[in-house]
DNA sequence: TTTTTAGTTCTTTAATAACAGAACTAAAAA
DNA sequence: TTTTTAGTTCTGTTATTAAAGAACTAAAAA
């Protein structure tokens, strides 16, 4: 039940640690992400997850926390015991890219309301935003069509 | 030359700074953005910066040479005097997308791995997984190709 | 009922980052 | 040469955050 990673499979978790942490994840989560992804266990409990990235109690506890809020991550049990067996919810993903082209999308409005306000004198300028928003809206807009389906 | 913003562009500056922030800009660096973009001013000085923003020298030097570095910002001087004139440089927001997806791409790869290495045990987890890959690819290349334009 | 176990909460420590203020440098203007 | 100005650098304060460790709660097992 408790499979200790082989040598490669140690290095990927790290590799997967270094770009999640590229993205302002903190370590004990990214670690976490990364175990689940590469541990060939499709569940843990706390306590294997604990001590595979050498965490405190209270860490993993935290950080399993927060990834369950974000719904990263759910749990169930064994035979209605009382332990849980923590999975990766890859399903997630998905819902996470969404909220980012949201804000994308924010962004996007608020630069057409810079837009339109700018004076016509910086029109060099003006040209540049424009073409900007432009090349953002259609980044979103294909990505909302690969997204929806 | 030191316009003052009026209420309406004050409140665009400060949505676009909330926006900026929630991606993890420091609200220094998200002002000045912010500020440039909404000005009628094509370019100021760093005393205009600072004034308009209510920050202190230091602070506003610091963050205009991240955005330097950044590329984001760039400086001409007027009748050759020794004063810089600060200006956004909206071209460097494309190299921004270009290398988030650079980023996107590296954990693409790295899912591809885990991919390989995964038990056949865990077949549905291991099909979310390459569903989720395959999005991404999918992605990645309609967002590359537009950007490449 | 007592013990063990899973999980939570609280407190403290350490590291980091943003920002301010003051001292400093270098160069143009007087 | 002295003064002014633009910009930089250094130092200190404050706020935030990650994480550890210990105390605590609740419930199952002995």
């Amino acid at each position: 039940m408790n499979y200790q990673l082989n040598e490669q499979q140690l290095q990927l978790v790290e590799r997967i640690v270094t770009v999640l942490e590229q993205d302002n994840t903190s370590p004990a989560i990214a670690g976490i992400v990364a175990l689940l992804l590469v541990s060939p266990c499709r569940e843990m409990t706390i306590d294997e997850i604990q001590e595979q990235l050498q965490l405190s109690k209270s860490s993993t506890n935290h950080a399993i926390n927060i990834l369950l809020q974000a719904g990263m991550l759910s749990y169930g049990h064994k035979l209605l015991a009382r332990k849980r067996y923590y999975r990766l919810e890859v399903r997630a993903w998905r819902d996470f890219l969404l909220k980012k082209l949201k804000r994308q999308k924010k962004l996007n409005e608020l630069l057409s309301e810079v837009i339109e306000q700018r004076p016509e004198e910086t029109h060099e300028f003006n040209k540049h935003l424009i073409d900007l928003v432009n090349l953002m809206e259609q980044l979103h807009t294909s990505s909302i069509q690969l997204l929806k389906k």
